[in-house]
This record gives C-alpha cells, structure tokens and sequence, in this order.
DNA sequence: CCCTGGCACTCTTCGCACGCGAGTGCCAGA
DNA sequence: TCTGGCACTCGCGTGCGAAGAGTGCCAGGG
C-alpha cells in the first residue's frame, strides 16, 4: 500500500506535469509544494510509485510523467470535480439560453465545451429511444405514397417515406392520424410498441395493410439507434497536444470522423455521474494517447444522450469534469424548457 | 510574354512539386521531362519565371517552387480537368446510391470525396432557396401555438414553432393547410413570397393575425439562409499538409469550424463549372496557404448548393478538379431520383 | 539571337564531437 | 526513516567542417 505522503507525490507530480507539459523532478517537486521532505526522500518516494507502476520516465535520468494507471488513481482518489464559478456558471447559461431551435442547442453546447475545456468536444444529439413523442404527422403526398413525420419531445424531427400496398383515402388518413396520436403523444418511445399493437383491428380490411405499414414504418424510425447523430468542435485545439503532434493527432482525427467508433465510446459510460476513460481504457486504438471525459444529460431527470470532450491524457481533469457536468446540468435544463 | 517552352517549364515544375513535395532545380526537370534543352537554358527561363512571379526559391540557392499566381496560370492555361476513369465513376455512382435519406446522401457525399482526393471535403446541404416546396404541413400543438413543417423536393425538413395572437381551430387549420399546400406545392422558394401575399383575405377577421403569423414564419423560414448547413469530412488529411504544419494546420481547422466562413467560400465561387480559388486568392486569413476547388450542385439543372475541397496550394489541380466535378454530377443524379 | 557547357559562389543539411545541466540511484550517517 | 552527498547517465544545444544541390554568369557555337 502507497503511504499518504507517496500519493502527495504522485498528486504534485500530475498537478505539475499537466501544467507544464514536462517531466517533473524531484528537486523541482520540493521546491514547488511544500513537502517537508527533500529531494532524495522524494525520489525515493518516486522510485516507489515506478515501481508500481504509477509513473514512468521517458528516458533514462529524465524526470518522471504518470502513466495511464497513474492518472486513474489521481482521478478515483486524488482529486475532485472542481465547480465552475459563479461567472462561468452565468456565462454558460446565458450562452445555451440565446439558441433557437435543438440544431443550435447542440452547436453551442458544441462551442461551449470546446472553449471552456480548450479541448475537443462532442455532443450526441438527444437520442430518440428514450425521449417521448410530441406529435405524429402524416402527409399524403401521392395515392399510394405518404410521408411520415415524427416530433420528438426534444424537438427533433425525423421523417420517413411509407409506399402504401394500397391506395388509401384522406378519410382513413385522418383518421389513422387521429388514433395514432392520441395513443402514442406524450409517451416514451419505448412504450409505443404495446400501445400501438391493435390498431389495424380497428381499420376496415382494406385499410389494415397500409396501417401495418406505417406502424412498422413508425417502430423502425424509433428504435433506429443508428441514426444518432453527434456534432464536434474545437478540433482546432488538437493542435495543443504535444510536439510529437503529427503522429499523434492523425489517429484521433480519424477516430473523431468516424461517427461509429465516438457513439460506442459514449455509450460505454454507463455510469450516472461524470466518466473518465484514460488512454488505453479506450478501445479504439487512435485514442489510446487520449482521455474522453464524458457524462449523460437529459431534458428531466433522466439521461437521454451524452455529451464529452476528448483530449490528451494529459489534462486538468478536475477542472475538465466540472466543465463537462456543468455544461451537462445547463443543457438539461434548456431542453426542458423548450 | 511567356514563349512556349517557359509555359511548358512552369507546368514541369508544378507537377514535379506537386509530386515530391520539394524545391525543384534545372537539372532534375531536364532529366524527368525531355524538354529538348539543357539545364543551363532552363536556368534562363526559370530566372524569367521568377522575374515574373510565376515562381520563387525558398531560399537562395535552393530549387523553385510555384507561386500562387504560377498555380493560377497553371489552372486556367496549362491544365486540364482529369476525368475519372470507367471505374471509378462506376464506384462514385454505387457508394452514393446506397444512401438511404438526405443526410446519408451528404454524408456519403463528404466521404467519398475525400478519400478521391484524399483532402478535406466539404458539402453544403441542399439550400432552401433554391429547391422547391414539397409539402407544408400545420399541427396544432396547444390552442394558440402551431407548428410549422415544411418538406422540401430535396427530402429536408423544417420545422418552426408558431405563436398564435388569437386561437385557431382544427377547421380554420385545415382550411388554411389545404389551401397554402394548393399554392405552393411544386412552386420554388423564390416564388412563395408572391404565391399567399393575399391569403389572409380568404380567412375571417379574427383568424387573419394567425394566418399572417403563420406566413411570415414560413417565409422567415424560407430566406434563413444563416441556417444553411455543412459537413465536412477528411480533416485526417490534414497531416498531410507539410512538414511545418503545427503552424499551418492551426488556421485551418479554425476556419473549417466557422460554417459562416466556408458557406462564404463556397458561396463565392459564382462561376458555373468547378471553381479553384489558390492561396491568397482566399479572402480568410487561415485558408493563405490553401487552395478551394468548389463546385454547384443540384437535382435538376440548376445548381441548390456547393460542395468542394480544401487542401494545400501545392494539390493535384486536375485529379481534385476532376473528382470535385464527377462527385457533383453524382450526387446531382441521386437528388433528382429521390 | 538563342542555346550550351563550364565555373565559381552561396546556402542548406548532415554528421560529429563536445560540454552543460538536469536528474537519478545509491550509500553512509543522523 | 529521512537526509545530504556524490558519481553517473543521458538528452540537448552548439559549433564546425564537409558534402551536395542549385544558382548566376560568361564566353563560345550553331
């Protein structure tokens, strides 16, 4: 087990490595916290943490950087969530408050995290599954052809082509139109399969191929988790990841444009408050030499997308998570007023 | 005046650079082109070249590389537009058509072009102002509050809320739905305006403020330019840029995050075939040492939006000029199908 | 008049040796 | 268990010299 003194050590050692971007000593360790020690109990000290795996040196008789294993204990143990003053926390609301539609919200949340963090951000848009229907619109657009609209409680808008196996009149359109909503508006998607089962019971026989039709139609549209959709910003701060950038910053462009590989890295974090994945706890291999921070937000209580920045394993993660979640906070709260 | 062979000199040096990258010197041309002189007379012409601009060293004693205005003449003079090959139409046409709805189609689209050129892609979506109305449809969402979906011939959707001044009931509202969607159906943005100017005269007095509401947010909707979207793609490309790229790289990614700054780049380019805009031709700051090549698109004959790429000055003018073209006609084609 | 070969000159780049400084590991003593 | 001291190891910056690439200019030839 690590002394009290010996995780100060690694604690001042994060704290400096992550300001100054070099490895930290032990004479300059000393001479920056007051210990109480000197130098050579330090490196002792250091010699331990090595050892067990918390901190490594680049080269032989350079200073010493912490490793993966040594920044999740700094994380878990060592640091907190720093709160963003009051200043920050009116400028973040006042900034999220001027956006007119869900399109905005999500851009500025965008900028937002991306300036307040100086790193990359990534917002996923509200996912569909878990929010609830506002309105169900369907449109005739030709005899056999409609055109399904679905207005989510977020504000978003998908919308489907349905190819009718049968002609179907405005009369029956209507009519669909007016049971459809008032089983399915104000629920959550998820409930929507079992409250729209028996609903082509209630049609003529002709009718019930096109309403089985749009029913499905409906279904696919709500449970297509594919369609989630992120924006990212702030890739413009890349540029501040180290002097070995070039080969660095290539891999996690390509991992940022593959839309695929960020939703996967958001879901993993099921945990209710803020996550940490530090370099090689992320699967994707061009963001072994990155740290996602990343945390849930929602229009009620409840987590209906995450929202995260990605950066150098080296970064303020106190100061980072407590950007992340208040942005999160503010965010929920937008949503929910619209 | 440039004689012939100097033309011909300058287009050596620009393939050669754009091909390695590096400072090329007399003798290296005469010994990969068999311009019929010796380096010593392709000194001479070199030195004219530069007299003129066309071309400049680095630094005394070093090879030539192109200037802006030599890549300019080399564009407008020296050089074609490289067609794709059978094949690589043929993969063009497949990977687009498997998109399945508008934002596959542009995301589809910003791969593809990309990895052709192997540089940054951006595409615009489909403006509004020059596509045609599909469908406007009205729900009622609340007694006095509505909201306003408009679906355009090019698949995207709009979608507004509206504030009554008055409450409007379900048949005023299906009233004013058939008769707005008889107006304007089929008919272009740029139309609208004149199309229901005398609308609110069909409707009672008290129905008239909602009416008027209604129609000023549909053409507000109409002339939001400012809500004209991107996506870009390929900005892993960017490491590809030079060897001095920190520096480079910065302005570049700033600029591609401000979607006003590109839609302006884009939207710049007024001519009806591809456009190239090198270097300082650019009028923001962080694109200098970039060149644009940019082209419109459309589902019909005419042009609804622009997509291009940005890459270094130093590009293959005729390869990306020819892809940008090839990508626009496809994407044309898959529009006007769907 | 234009092209050519030759020659001197200029700069950059690379390799190499050297010295400096930061940092370490270890040990003996308090 | 902590401390001060000491020898050792590297990485990094500097200076110098040689090599190489490329230029500009000039005199001669078609």
């Amino acid at each position: 087990m690590l002394s009290e003194r010996r995780l100060q050590v690694l604690r001042a050692i994060v704290q400096d490595y992550v300001g100054t971007e070099e490895p930290v000593g032990s004479k300059a360790l000393t001479e920056r916290h007051n210990l109480g020690v000197s130098p050579a109990t330090v490196r002792n000290d250091m010699a331990a943490l090595e050892e067990e795996g918390f901190i490594a040196q680049p080269h032989t008789s350079a200073g010493r950087i912490p490793t993966d294993k040594g920044y999740r204990l700094f994380v878990d143990k060592l640091a907190g969530v720093k709160p963003m003053s009051p200043p920050e926390r009116r400028a973040i609301q006042n900034f999220l408050e001027g956006a007119v539609d869900l399109d905005d919200v999500v851009a500025r949340t965008v900028r937002l995290l991306a300036q307040l963090t100086r790193q990359v951000a990534v917002v996923q848009y509200p996912s569909l599954t878990r929010s609830t229907v506002r309105h169900v619109e369907l449109l005739s657009l030709a005899p056999a052809r409609l055109m399904l609209v679905l207005i989510t409680d977020t504000g978003r808008v998908e919308q489907r082509m349905v190819d009718c196996p049968a002609p179907f009149g405005e009369a029956s359109l209507a009519d669909l139109r007016a049971r459809l909503n008032s089983r399915v508006a104000g629920r959550r998607f998820a409930d929507v399969p079992s409250l729209v089962e028996d609903l082509p019971e209630a049609f003529e026989a002709e009718d019930r191929g096109t309403v089985s039709t749009v029913l499905s139609t409906l279904l696919e549209t709500l449970v297509e988790e594919n369609e989630e959709r992120l924006m990212i910003g702030g890739t413009a701060n890349l540029t501040r990841f180290g002097h070995d950038f070039p080969l660095t910053i290539r891999p996690v462009l390509e991992a940022l444009e593959e839309q695929v590989v960020l939703l996967k890295l958001l879901g993993e974090a099921k945990d209710p408050g803020v996550t940490v994945r530090i370099g090689h706890e992320n699967a994707h291999e061009g963001l072994n030499s990155t740290s996602v921070v990343s945390v849930g937000y929602g229009s009620g209580g409840e987590a209906v997308a995450k929202l995260g920045v990605v950066g150098p394993t080296r970064m303020d993660y106190p100061g980072t998570m407590g950007a992340v979640r208040a942005v999160a906070r503010y965010v929920g709260q937008i949503l929910a007023e619209s």
